[in-house]
DNA sequence: AGCACGCCGACT
DNA sequence: GTCGGCGTGCTC
């Protein structure tokens, strides 16, 4: 009797009779299931079954001899799904590519293409004698014993067509090919070959941290690598990862958004000689599955990549490495496995027993707190590599200031300063597009969205009206709707700011950084190498200016607007906005020039921002944390937030409401509403949660596990769509 | 989630 | 008279 997990919702496993083989533990089994065909991976062998014997059906095809999960990530997984509270058959499935879901094979079978019998009496005859094409391949076919697809690409133009007419005619056919040499990994390559040498010294305080987690080698400890923009973690990672690699182990590297990493990626490529499994969302299908294969395969030896990374089958893992560990990207937020992979990750080394190094410029509040208690080691590199000194950090008050289009007299004043100094200016804003409003100058219309409580964004240069929830987009009206009367834009997004540095600095070339301008890896690269070359003076962007890349030439950065992260009910604007301060300061002076950084605000005495300014990001993460533990919230409690979204509002109050009233939470445990989410509707669907508020962390988990199946199984659970989030993030 | 079965409205 | 709406029942 084998137990197996299929991509269903359902919180249970289901027991097959073994087929003509029985599967390992791990590997991938067709089975039928319902009136269907399915995937399922087996998870174990077990002598009885508690479902009746009559009702069990046979495993059909066995489609792994090796397990795609090996032991320790299986066990990994299904403590995932414990934690988490999902189902387990989905949590499996979340872990691999689309393809490999679907049954693709572990290793790339290559399609071999022989000369049939037939073909070669054809060939040894006049029947080809019209077709020179077909014949020519054909002969290639005979000659060589066969060929592989690439190589029957690479004969003569047109050979693809001729191959399927010899195909056609039954002359050639295909079969299984011999395996590719290259996905077979063998033993670790020579100790000389894994790295190109270093071309940096290390700083003390480096070589500190090297030191430090490789001291935790062969066993599991956690380090918190807080170093300042310009410190040199990549090269603490990248000397770590040397380490790990002669020991004849494994790598698994973390980064946020692979896209808006590409100075990372390129410095493992380049200091590596080793292959690497690169896994991120902008892969195709294909590719992903390829990654995933040389990781299994073990034919990888680091294997870095985006969220999902974190379940990628590593044999022989040795360190894991999570950069830019307090970024919201490693949590997924959507769909229906909501997880953190930052997490996962420190869980995973902690079961393989190998070092987990959480690296930041700005760690968040939870991972500072556990290097308070002592889980974490913190490691600091509290200096920038080479001359660069820290920014100098001012506010700037707006109540003070004229203002043109968002930007005060005295920023303008500074840029033009930085400029003349043939200095470049960093300029950032968290708002796409022209402006956040359109309202009507008489009677007061605003433009919203037909299919969302938001506003619709205005873009002037298409003369569009956009919503950023939902994606419609409409004409820009020149003319009120309601009245007839003008229409003027409100507020600043970036492409204003842009407009406006452009008349202020007329000869001052610009860039501008956000996803309206850069849709994919090559436009980002291009807006990069405008800005590292020196040929763009001024770079306005939203968060992505805040992501990883160093432009050393950059003296000014600024904020336009800090306060809307000032006054936000949610308990974790204040993190993200000093986060977002941090790294936009971290942006400037990192040459030999000190760098300036100003930020708008109409609260200058904020504590969030003085502490922020004259206590540097600790400081104000001694307030911040003490502000969490007055109010109870994470980390010092523990969250948990089931999400409902229908056709009406009303179906999805309703259905929390009920759940809600199931079971009486256990001392010590609150639940919050339900209470309609901020922005209700968003796609002409209604958002609505309940919170779960505990603090610690076992009897929520306790509740949970005996409150979901029954929420699951109320008739209302199936008419609204709903999921549980543990540790959310966002709260709406 | 799929998928099928099953019982009531507007159409060839 | 049928095509098809989505309620509800089930998946080893």
């Amino acid at each position: 009797m084998i137990r197996v997990a299929v991509d269903t919702p359902l919180r249970q496993t289901f027991d097959y009779l073994a087929g003509a083989a029985s599967p390992v533990p791990g590997a991938r089994v067709r089975v039928p299931f319902g009136r269907r065909q399915v995937v399922g991976v087996a998870l174990e062998c077990a002598a009885g079954s508690d479902v009746p014997h009559e009702k069990l059906r046979r495993i059909g095809e066995v489609l792994d001899t090796e397990p795609v999960f090996d032991a320790e990530l299986l066990a990994l997984l299904r403590w995932a799904a414990d934690y988490y509270h999902h189902p387990i058959g989905e949590v499996l499935f979340a872990a691999l590519p689309k393809l490999a879901r679907e049954g693709a094979p572990t290793r790339r079978i290559r399609a071999w293409w022989v000369a049939t019998p037939d073909g070669a009496a054809a060939h040894a005859g006049d029947a080809l004698r019209r077709s020179p094409r077909q014949r020519a391949v054909l002969e290639a076919l005979l000659a060589r014993g066969g060929l592989d697809g690439e190589a029957v690409g690479a004969l003569e133009g047109g050979a693809r067509e001729a191959l399927a007419t010899l195909v056609r005619r039954g002359w050639a056919a295909s079969q299984e090919g011999p395996p590719d040499p290259a996905a077979d990994a063998g033993g670790p390559p020579p100790v000389a070959t894994l790295a190109r040498p270093s071309p940096f010294t290390l700083t003390e305080a480096q070589q500190a941290a090297v030191d430090a987690v490789l001291a935790s080698h062969g066993r599991y400890g956690a380090f918190l690598l807080h170093g300042i923009t310009g410190s040199g973690k990549t090269e603490v990672y990248l000397r770590l990862v040397e380490h790990v690699l002669a020991r004849g182990e494994r790598a698994l590297v973390l980064v946020p958004e692979i896209g808006l990493t590409p100075q990372l990626v390129g410095r493992f490529a380049e200091r590596f000689a080793v292959p690497m499994a690169t896994l991120h969302s902008a892969l195709t299908g294909a590719a992903r599955l390829a990654a995933w294969r040389d990781a299994l395969s073990g034919r990888a030896r680091i294997v870095l990549g985006t969220r999902s990374a974190v379940f990628a089958p590593l044999a022989g893992l040795g360190l894991v490495v999570i950069d830019e560990e307090h970024d919201a990207s490693f949590k997924q937020h959507d769909g229906g496995f909501r997880y953190s992979a930052r997490d996962i990750a420190v869980m995973r080394a902690q079961r393989a027993g190998v070092p987990v190094v959480l690296g930041s410029a700005t760690p968040s509040l939870e991972s500072l707190h556990n290097a308070r208690l002592g889980r974490y080691a913190r490691l600091a590199l509290p200096r920038r590599t080479g001359a660069a000194l820290p920014p100098r950090l001012a506010l700037v008050d707006l109540r003070a200031e004229a203002l043109r289009n968002g930007l005060s007299t005295f920023v303008i004043e500074a840029i033009r300063r930085h400029l003349d100094a043939r200095g470049q200016v960093l300029v950032y804003l968290n708002r796409r597009g022209y402006a956040p409003t359109l309202a009507c100058t008489a009677c007061g219309w605003i433009a919203g969205c037909a299919s969302c409580d938001a506003r619709l964004t205005v873009y002037a240069r298409v003369a569009r009206l956009k919503c950023h929830h939902c994606g419609a987009d409409a004409p820009l009206p020149a003319r009120c709707p309601t009245c007839g009367y003008e229409v003027r834009a409100v507020g600043q997004g970036t492409e204003r700011v842009e407009e406006t540095l452009a008349t202020l600095f007329p000869d001052a070339p610009l860039a501008r950084l956000d996803r309206d301008v850069v849709r994919h890896d090559e436009e980002l690269a291009a807006v990069l190498t405008r800005v590292a070359s020196g040929d763009a003076r001024i770079l306005v962007g939203t968060q992505m200016v805040t992501k990883g890349h160093d432009f050393p030439d950059v003296t000014l950065a600024v904020v336009l607007n800090a306060d809307q992260g000032l006054f936000s009910t949610d308990f974790r604007a204040a993190e993200r906005l000093a986060q977002t301060v941090v790294q936009v300061a971290g942006r400037a002076g990192r040459g030999a020039r000190v760098g300036e950084v100003l930020i708008q605000t109409e609260y200058p005495e904020h504590p969030l921002l003085t502490s922020l300014l004259a206590h540097g990001y600790e400081g104000f993460a001694d307030t911040a944390l003490a502000e969490r533990r007055a109010a109870g919230w994470p980390p010092y409690g523990r969250l948990a937030a089931v999400r409902a979204s229908a056709g009406s509002l009303q179906e999805a109050v309703d259905f929390l409401g009920e759940a809600r009233r199931l079971l009486a939470p256990p001392r010590g445990l609150r639940l919050l509403g339900p209470a309609p989410a901020a922005m209700a509707r968003r796609a002409d669907r209604y958002h609505a949660q309940l919170l779960i508020e505990s603090g610690d962390r076992s009897p929520l988990h306790r509740f949970l596990a005996e409150w979901l199946p029954r929420a699951a199984a109320l008739p209302g659970a199936r008419r609204v769509r709903w999921a549980l989030d543990v540790d959310p993030l966002e709260l709406f």
